[in-house]
DNA sequence: TGCTTTTATGGAAACGTTTCCAGATGAGTA
DNA sequence: TACTCATCTGGAAACGTTTCCATAAAAGCA
């Protein structure tokens, strides 16, 4: 029944050689004379013989294998990354442990603590307090190398991300141009992701800059339901109010139902802005301007990054690397008084297809 | 500078006894006096010692962790699923190894062989070609138990889907009860992937059931510039389709867009039906209609029975669980002719938030 | 007290590898 | 022929565990 895995020590006995010798051949580790390499190349695919990955890990002190930890698949920015980071792995012979963190601190350290148990060579992440994470410690205090995705620490820590602080200047200067001056800030999780609040204060910095008031603050937590009463009530609190900022695409589409659950309509009396660039938010109508960011680069460039450092046997680089960010317009951005052209703001990216006038009945 | 992990010898020579012992008092799995109980845990804390799992899982021949391989990740069903696998596993003890195939069934009979080389205990997968799959033939001869997801094979297999035959009827149904009788099926990959096949021909079924012409197969490949292309030429060959059933939602959203950009509306011109039943369904406007599935329960599921079988060291039956589905309607449906009360459809998910008359310059 | 039984403990083999080292064989050179 | 020197090969240790087995000590019982 349960047939015993065949072994590197079964290919010996077949081949009528020693262990070492299997290995060398088959690692091509060292001499072989033609006639034992090819009676031992036989036999090890006659006998479908593959190596023991655990065995040689083991003993040659390492899996080959990443740790990657990010809060939420739902979210289709970590989904992206992690595309990228299993992508760039896989290309370098690395496979990937997963592990979801739920944006809880706790779950994170889990997480970190039994993937180094599973010997990980490296590990890519997003964690919850960059700053002061004890996972991210339990990582330097074994020498594991990490790279972090998305974050934006304070102090020096190897990452990839963008400039949060400065893309949300950008997203403030389009709605300056199309002439919006009393804006909101949209946050989910706003106290357990300094993302969320560096795009806040840099979205409040330009603003300020430019004379205008400053974002009224709105946090909303998971519940959606929750989102469409905040809506309501700041609406109704703030009725100069002409656009939102949402501090990321998925919150922004939630937030553009919700607008429209109000009798309101996007862009005419609600602009809506953006971030992360997700593929759906070039689908809807209308389209979502964004701040685009490139998710699975950041997740290939973090992954080079950490294998680069395994395999020179060092950490990487307490640096930040800062990827471009670009602003994407889409209908959701309208003018809220025509002060400039439109022709200004880049254009709103629709397929330029050819609209065939298909003949439809009543229409 | 690289310090060596500690072992559980150095448990053993600091806390003076054998690596049996501290072997016993860490697992619980023998007797020791409290005294030395105590010595060791004290020591296995004070030294920070933590199992190296790959010396474990070679001895146990456990690894306790699941291979999961899917198609890609930037489709969010398969996100959602491998959310559940992970939430499920984790419970469980157990830790995944991903892998994406991308659609590409060498690259996944490659992905299993690495996996098994890695020792997985189990497999979580969605498969390019169930019923004749060289990747499963691998995993059947090693004896490691699997558990498909979202695959419909034909030949009896370890498995959780939904029947997409019947799930593509109700879709038929509820757009013959809306009135339409002129659709087409809009499939991506037809030809590698037995769900888009399986839920034409149930599709067709039910609609030459009810005496209506079959559906025109539309097939497109990844590029979207290509489905707005197909759409075109679909809409003025057939100008009395009323109706599109897609394959799968991120289609159907894709679909959407290009149907707008053909000057058309929806649900005015052309009704929408797709399916998955994606978050983001739900957020654009209007609505997506869908036949909703549980996904991230298909991947718990799935998780499920391949860890009982691993745990009772036999494989899990060859039978297909199949979850349930429902109709969820949306704005993209709409009546082709009112032949049939709209109160019969169920209703519409829309926020049921009270519509705050807000006042608002200009509108 | 002398016996059996239980309770603690350590030695050592095993899991599947890689690799160091040493021995053996054969060819080349003096 | 005797020597060196590659070339090939196998034994054995090591990687970090678990667990079987044997031994030693302590406890129970007559």
């Amino acid at each position: 029944m349960s047939q015993r895995r065949v072994t590197i020590r079964d290919v010996a006995n077949a081949a009528g050689c020693s262990i070492a010798t299997v290995s060398r051949v088959l690692n091509q580790s060292g001499p072989a004379s033609t006639d034992t390499r090819d009676r031992v190349l036989a036999t090890a695919s006659e006998l479908g013989f593959s190596f023991n990955e655990l065995g040689r890990s083991l003993q040659s002190q390492r899996s080959r294998t990443l740790g990657v930890i990010v809060p939420s698949l739902s979210n289709p920015v970590f989904a992206a990354a992690i595309d990228g980071v299993q992508a760039e792995a896989a290309a370098a012979g690395y496979q990937i442990l997963l592990a979801c963190s739920n944006y809880d601190e706790d779950a994170e350290t889990r997480a970190v603590r039994t993937l180094i148990g599973k010997q990980i060579d490296g590990a890519v992440m997003t964690v919850a307090a960059p700053d002061d994470s004890p996972a991210l410690a339990m990582l330097s205090a074994q020498e594991t190398p990490y790279c972090l995705m998305f974050n934006q620490p304070e102090t020096p820590q190897p990452g990839v991300g963008v400039d949060n602080v400065a893309a949300s200047a950008l997203a403030a200067d389009m709605l300056i141009k199309a002439g919006h001056r009393n804006t909101a800030f949209l946050a989910i999780r706003f106290a357990g992701s300094e993302r969320a609040r560096l795009r806040h204060d840099g979205f409040r910095a330009r603003l300020g800059a430019a004379g205008c008031p400053d974002p009224v603050l709105v946090e909303v937590h998971d519940n959606p339901r929750d989102l469409d009463a905040r809506l309501a009530a700041l609406l109704s609190d703030h009725p100069q109010i002409t656009a939102l900022y949402a501090s990321n695409d998925m919150l922004a589409l939630s937030a553009m139902r919700a607008v429209r659950a109000l009798g309101l309509r996007v862009p005419q009396d609600i602009s809506l802005i953006g971030f992360d660039g997700i593929a759906i938010a070039e689908m809807v109508e209308p389209s979502l301007a964004t701040i685009a960011t490139p998710c699975p680069a950041m997740g290939r460039e973090a992954t080079a990054r950490v294998i680069a450092a395994i395999e020179q046997s060092k950490s990487p680089a307490a640096t930040m690397t800062a990827l471009p960010f670009e602003f994407r317009n889409g209908g959701s951005l309208g003018l809220a008084a025509p002060k400039i052209p439109a022709s200004e703001l880049p254009p709103a990216r629709r397929p330029a297809f050819p609209q065939t006038p298909v003949t439809r009945r009543g229409s």
